[in-house]
DNA sequence: TACGCGCATAATTTCGAAAATCAAACAAAA
DNA sequence: TTTTGTTTGATTTTCGAAATTATGCGCGTA
């Protein structure tokens, strides 16, 4: 087989992604082995390399774990959305053109059709596959166009995690319903191309995963005193 | 030994970071396992690790390689440097306290001096392995109070690889005599509490390693209708 | 000479077991 | 009863070799 190694690892990230493995639960490569037919030292390396992008916590001498719940995490994770994607998506507005907005548009439509079926039938788990999918491909469309691989590729690391954190019951899967509505408003400031517009949406569609406000902005006056507001 | 790996993780980190590998050099597990009298397994899974902070390159069947030198890639890293390093000062500003602008100062004061002491000897080499140190550690500071975790840790994986593209002869080893008054700037801003100026301060600093000026924020009239300036 | 084909060599990937380390259960002493 | 020390079993880490895959070279042919 080629990519013996590159398969397991994509297979895994899916397998975290989607919570099939307990918050906190340890990961033995000697029970991992027998899902993938291999041997013991290939799974430690898929973890370790998954460890490195966030989706398995590793300690030394402790071995893998699926990393813990913690609404601390939730609230970095969602900070540094908040970050990367008004900033991908302002320079996507800047610098993407027409066939960028045409990309975007369909996604949007995409998702859209998913997220209405789900609210006519109350219930995301049978379509949470796919939902999931096209979620993603529209926050990834969103700042396809902002010219920078780096940045594109920290936030789709930081995306991953994000959704790892928020795959349970009872956050609902991370589906929310007035997602349709926050979604909407995010293509229609990307098509009016309108900075401002778009970090507000952006901010009012993530900030319901903050467990506090963002610290606002210090003012300075004329004399060079600071004050919050 | 107890922690082999980790401690030929932060050897080769750092032997990466100060360019002793010339640019896309091959990495050689048999080669390097020399270095350390381990198998060519734990320098495999060190490479690996290290892959993945983006401070080496792998390719499938094709080993790994000190990265290439690329202008872009060095002007995606200093975009991104931006990005967090601003973010993270002007949280820092409204969390932290006076314990902050201590550490500041101090780690300022320790920077400004080894650039003094380059600036009249006219030569940065003997004293690299000083001022790299102190450079990271004053710019890790600057955004230490930003009371995120994941921001400063995103930041330390971002920051070295900077360090790795500037570290050669062409480019002085990244020294320039600016910056004894652009790291002053910085400080004097932080001291200020002026989060307007510090983003000034910080684009100035790192604007040199970009190859084309960021791109301009898009204005909309109150019709609607936007523009360029 | 230029081009493609197969072979030999070198490099990478995978493996299973040995060595090192940790955790838990049990026993002995305070 | 609580604390401390020891042994045993399980887990993690390291290793060196076998299997797989890529790379470079010589040879024949156009």
């Amino acid at each position: 087989m080629a990519a013996q190694d590159a398969d397991i690892f994509d297979d895994m990230r899916h397998r975290l992604i989607t919570g099939e493995f307990g918050y906190g639960s340890k990961l033995r490569a000697e029970k991992l082995r027998q899902d993938y037919n291999c041997s013991a030292s290939t799974v430690r390396e898929v973890l370790f390399r998954l460890s490195t992008v966030g989706l398995v916590d590793f300690q030394e001498q402790r071995g893998f774990r699926s990393p813990f719940q913690s609404v601390e995490r939730q609230h970095e994770l969602t900070h540094m959305r908040i970050l990367l994607e008004t900033e991908g998506a302002c320079l996507s507005i800047r610098l993407g053109g027409v066939e960028w907005e045409s990309r975007l548009s369909a996604a949007h439509h995409k998702l859209s059709h998913i997220e209405t079926r789900v609210r006519s039938s109350g219930d995301v788990i049978p379509l949470l596959g796919l939902w999931s999918r096209a979620e993603q491909e529209f926050h990834e469309t969103l700042i396809d166009a902002c010219g920078s691989g780096l940045l594109k590729r920290t936030h789709k690391v930081i995306y991953e995690q994000f959704r790892q954190q928020l795959v349970s019951a009872e956050t609902n899967y991370g589906y929310f319903p007035e997602n349709i509505r926050e979604h909407q408003a995010i293509l229609d400031a990307a098509l009016e191309r309108n900075e401002d517009l778009m970090r507000v949406t952006v901010n009012d569609h993530l900030a319901r995963n903050l467990i506090r406000p963002l610290p606002q902005k210090h003012h300075t006056d004329a004399l060079g005193k600071s004050s919050a507001i």
